[in-house]
DNA sequence: AAAATATTTGGCAATATAGGCAAATAGCCA
DNA sequence: TGGCTATTTGCCTATATTGCCAAATATTTT
């Protein structure tokens, strides 16, 4: 792998890493609707406030949410919609990875 | 959030974090083309065999690739290929970002 | 059986991530 | 100004991840 490639894909998995967290895919899902602000999301996660500001500043250093200051309060929302399309083939992993492992405790995997 | 959308995207979380690394997108994306045993990846990736095996088996244990012994090698390829468009999207919020950078760099930005 | 090859696993040190509390900062309003 | 709300940041501890080496396991070959 060149050096190209390796910061290639090191780009990438700092978008994926941004996501990969339970706290991080909700605020997205919940971005997909309408714009939040920080302690709406936090009362909906049930997290200290400073933890969900904390998982607002990775999603919006990776570039998937943008942030702006209305009054004391700070509005996020998705600025890269696309990325709730990867929840779809997520749910595709999960099913088939329920199915495997059904076959298996059923003797009927390949 | 209560008990069962918080298991609904920790489910959803795990199989992100398991993309969430360079080498092992980087497999992801050699196995979109053909099956790849250990050891070739390890030589593409430049890493140990070992580390590359254990990678092997975090995108395995997420459901995301398969493995089969053939001889005394394993191949491995995918078993879920849309991860695959995970790609695009990424490189999305790669672009924007890129151009957010330079719009304040250039103090553009609105 | 011994040697050679392929892969996985255990152990370990280095590094990264997470989450809460407390303190700092910023805007609003009386 | 002082108090109140909203958000961010620093600090700290707990936990998780990474990657290599060495050892274990499996398979093929001589």
């Amino acid at each position: 792998m060149d050096q190209r490639t390796r910061i290639l894909f090191e780009n990438r998995a700092r978008v994926m890493k941004a996501l990969a967290h339970p706290s991080r895919l909700f605020i997205v899902n919940e971005l997909a609707s309408k714009e939040r602000c920080v302690h709406e999301l936090a009362r909906l996660i049930g997290a200290d406030i400073s933890t969900v500001s904390k998982h607002l500043s990775v999603l919006k250093a990776a570039g998937i949410v943008q942030d702006e200051k209305r009054g004391s309060q700070v509005y996020y929302n998705l600025r890269v919609p696309c990325v709730l399309k990867f929840m779809d083939c997520v749910e595709a992993v999960l099913k088939t990875s329920a199915e495997k492992v059904l076959a298996l405790q059923q003797g009927t995997a390949k």
